[in-house]
DNA sequence: TCGTACTGTTATCTTAAAAGTAACAGTCTA
DNA sequence: TAGACTGTTACTTTTAAGATAACAGTACGA
């Protein structure tokens, strides 16, 4: 897998929290790793930044815990997308700015252009749907 | 780089033919690989894709080319990513199916839904610009 | 107050996918 | 039929993601 799971693992995280069947909603990273089936050092290095955007509240020391710093309902896909910083959904290939033909000179611009539409109706699209949607869903039977 | 610039190769492709400022829109492999700033091999890779998708014309043996198979007007950006194949903007990470916890029974599923959602509304908007847009953007001063 | 059980961070190793490279088979035309 | 293309495949290199592990920092509680 070369391919970013951060961000799924990210949400599969926050929506462990927010069902939070266990000690309303508190759990340390090695319940969490062993929840989402990942390291559980990579999942504090994601948690790490879920906590720095204020998405999660962790307390440290022993008993140390984390928990959900907002309502489910106020989280939103993009927000989690943010904290985590994965990559852009699209990558422009770098040129070394060909010499006479205009194609080169222009295109990269109008790429980025293009493709920042793109990224942004897909942040949209993650905008629309809350943590708690995802909760709700999952409570289902 | 590990990140798929395939895509945005075969933008470049793609316009380079669509502004076609030598020989009525007829360039070979080789031509375009040096416009584009890419291994003429990985280039014909490329170009065996979207020509497979019905994008491009090639002609083979000696005084080969290839060129537009329509009008750019009438290619989409949508068509020209589906064309690569490039990797979906998201991927869910792997789940051995954990034992009781609903959470990690239900997530993947109500992921993929959202993820699907998202992955729609970018295709959508990628359909929504033409080839054609490109090329005029791009011939203007 | 000291040991313990956490979080948080960093450094290093492993792995997988993308791009680069090269070689060669197939095709056509001049 | 030789030469100049396309088309394909096998192999190598690169790079970024994820796994792993080790350790520093913190707070609780016995």
């Amino acid at each position: 897998m070369a391919v970013n799971t951060q961000f799924s693992i990210a949400v599969h995280m926050m929506a462990t929290l927010g069902v939070g069947c266990e000690r309303n909603g508190e759990m340390t990273s090695s319940e969490l790793a062993e929840s989402v089936n990942a390291a559980p050092s990579f999942v504090r290095r994601v948690l790490s930044k879920l906590s720095k955007a204020g998405l999660v509240q962790t307390r440290t020391g022993k008993s140390g815990a984390c928990s959900l710093a907002k309502k489910a309902k106020d989280i939103t896909l993009l927000d989690i997308y943010e904290a985590v910083e994965a990559p852009k959904a699209f990558a422009i290939h770098s040129y070394p700015n060909q010499k006479a033909c205009r194609v080169s000179c222009n295109i990269k611009h109008t790429m980025e252009k293009v493709l920042d539409k793109t990224q942004a109706s897909m942040e949209q699209s993650l905008a629309g749907h809350s943590l708690a949607e995802l909760v709700n869903e999952m409570k289902k039977p």
